[in-house]
DNA sequence: GTGAAAGCGCTAACAC
DNA sequence: GTGTTAGCGCTTTCAC
């Protein structure tokens, strides 16, 4: 191949004898070049097979025309689709999308805003890694308007979209106890990030209305080893371990709640290979409404999270930011929690073998 | 807020009263520049906030420093997987990464290639949409390397990494006769790239080798909605339906593959509420070994695709072209696959309760 | 309508 | 060691 350098409007301008000024302005679709220059820069543009550098352009413009994008795990299904939603409806506003993956690393993590504000990108959404997080508040600082997904972190005053957890806990663990449930346990990851403590608390809530108290925390850790195995989504091993040993101590509650679909896997296992019915003898509860759940025996109740709803919110909420950015009135941040439905399934039900 | 533009390395020489030049060479720790001067420099640098443009770094440079990933869908597990090992690993070695999601749409796929051109990206990894392509060999011409990912497109002279489908499906579909099923079928989506077409010709083969001659043709083609439903995984709900239709008629197959481990959901539950057991009635496997899949009862046997490897590999030779980039040597395209495992579970062994 | 000149922020040649 | 000059490819003044 010969080592074929990019044409640029210098080429065009030069073998069409004008200046690159002209090419640039036709190409634009300025007014201000007559109708036979332009149409004579077009066809040479297409002829030589001229392509914009966007680089060059976004360094006199003055905006990457890029939005970043952090995120933790792309494995996590839920953040799989906030992936395909912002992209594309970044793309639908002429934004190319720079992703950066975290795996729970908080070095990475701070790497990540550094790197977003060396390329200057116009706008960013986050799902913070656990701990401080200030380097975010930094980068907002620095003139980079940003919205937090999923994982709001109160201390910081920074815009945040995503699930009202709490609601959706209320509601999911409120159901369980309608279904007759008087003892309830609620499976989590060890992960100090604000999902997990909404869960809980929305869990706690409802316990405390029901009147319900149990002897020990009904709150199970789940040491997740998704830390360790980067890129991949949750566990089930690591809940099933703990369900087993719950089933093997005998006091085995009449209801459990999971804080993700994966989690609620390794449950069912425990429990069928102890001769114990999901849905009859012990009720279960999840998060994420991922597709296996529909399928499981029984079929898994569950809270279905408005992956694409939450995206494009975050996008929209970004872009108004970056509309308004440099606008005297700092208005103050913003914290959107969509809520979500209830998937309920016969795993609630105790309905002795319906399955939805 | 107050209007703080970025500081630049004018602005520290300003400050300093040197020239920018030697701004920039202290701060890239080049040599040829006083310990004195350098220390203050660096100080200043501190004190400033000063954060290096890469986007001008880059425009003189001549690299943009960045890896262009053209992906269909994130939502696919195995995508997901690829996303995290090629982000981690670009990163290692000082690349940002630009994703772009395609949704199996050929415009959009096309517009791809024409982004990274205009990006000026070091390199493009790229799961091609069906059908022509030949904007991918275009750009590659462009002069920017380029890798195929897990889609071959034979007609189309490209470096490529993926999965050794057809070995796979061949030895999935020998573990199904040798476990002594005699009439078998393979559900796979209607869609026309090469993962698809491998797996059927191995399935082929391997029935071939048995001697194994069915009335209708074995190969049952999903019309499967994924196009539709924009950033979701497999839908089971379609195989669901045809392996229902295929239950009612009669004619039952005593093993059952199927092209992802979506679909031996929908097939599980159409055996399971047709009263048949999977693993001993219907022998099922799959692809893909999601985590779900080890779960289901009876556990799937499918095949484990290696997307953490095939993720390496790929950024590893794209990095080797980049390096060989302008060398005079021309290489031919190199095709590579990769073997993966078949991972055995109850739902292939006739065994009757075991559990894996 | 078109061209000349300046500059985005940075690095690479050259002088001294 | 350090400063000066030039230039990456593009857009935006401002003359003409």
């Amino acid at each position: 191949m010969v080592e074929s350098r990019r044409v640029t409007l210098k080429d065009i301008a030069k073998s069409l004898g004008v200046s690159v000024n002209t090419v640039s302005r036709a190409l634009a679709d300025k007014d201000s070049v007559g109708e036979d220059t332009r149409a004579r820069i077009k066809a040479e543009a297409a002829r030589l097979g001229y392509v914009p550098n966007s680089m060059a352009r976004s360094l006199v413009l003055g905006s990457a025309m890029t939005l970043g994008l952090v995120i933790t795990n792309p494995s996590n299904p839920f953040y799989a689709r906030l992936i395909s939603t912002i992209e594309q409806r970044g793309r639908t506003h002429g934004y190319s999308l720079m992703l950066l993956v975290t795996e729970e690393s908080p070095d990475v993590d701070r790497r990540a805003a550094d790197t977003l504000l060396r390329w200057g990108v116009d706008g960013a959404l986050v799902v913070p890694v656990q701990g401080e997080g200030e380097h975010w508040e930094r980068l907002h600082e620095s003139g980079i308007p940003m919205v937090c997904l999923n994982r709001d972190v109160p201390t910081l005053d920074l815009d945040f979209v995503g699930v009202d957890y709490h609601h959706a806990a209320y509601e999911a663990t409120r159901h369980l106890v309608e279904g007759g449930a008087r003892s309830l346990c609620l499976f989590e990851e060890d992960l100090p990030i604000s999902p997990v403590a909404e869960r809980v608390a929305g869990f706690r809530k409802a316990l405390t209305e029901a009147g319900i108290e149990s002897s020990g925390d009904p709150v199970i850790s789940v040491p997740t080893r998704r830390r360790e195995s980067l890129a991949l989504p949750w566990e089930p091993a690591d809940a099933y371990r703990l369900a087993q040993d719950i089933v093997s101590q005998g006091d085995l509650p009449d209801a459990i709640m999971v804080g993700n679909d994966y989690f609620a896997l390794g449950v069912y296992r425990a429990l069928t290979e102890a001769g114990l019915r999901v849905g009859d003898d012990v009720l279960v509860g999840g998060f994420g409404d991922h597709p296996f759940s529909a399928y499981l025996s029984p079929g898994l109740t569950t809270v279905r999270l408005p992956a694409a709803q939450i995206g494009t919110a975050a996008v929209d909420l970004l872009l108004q930011r970056m509309r308004s950015h440099g606008d005297d009135g700092e208005t103050a941040a913003e914290k959107r929690r969509e809520r979500c439905g209830l998937v309920v399934r016969a795993s609630s039900r105790a309905s002795k073998g319906t399955m939805t």
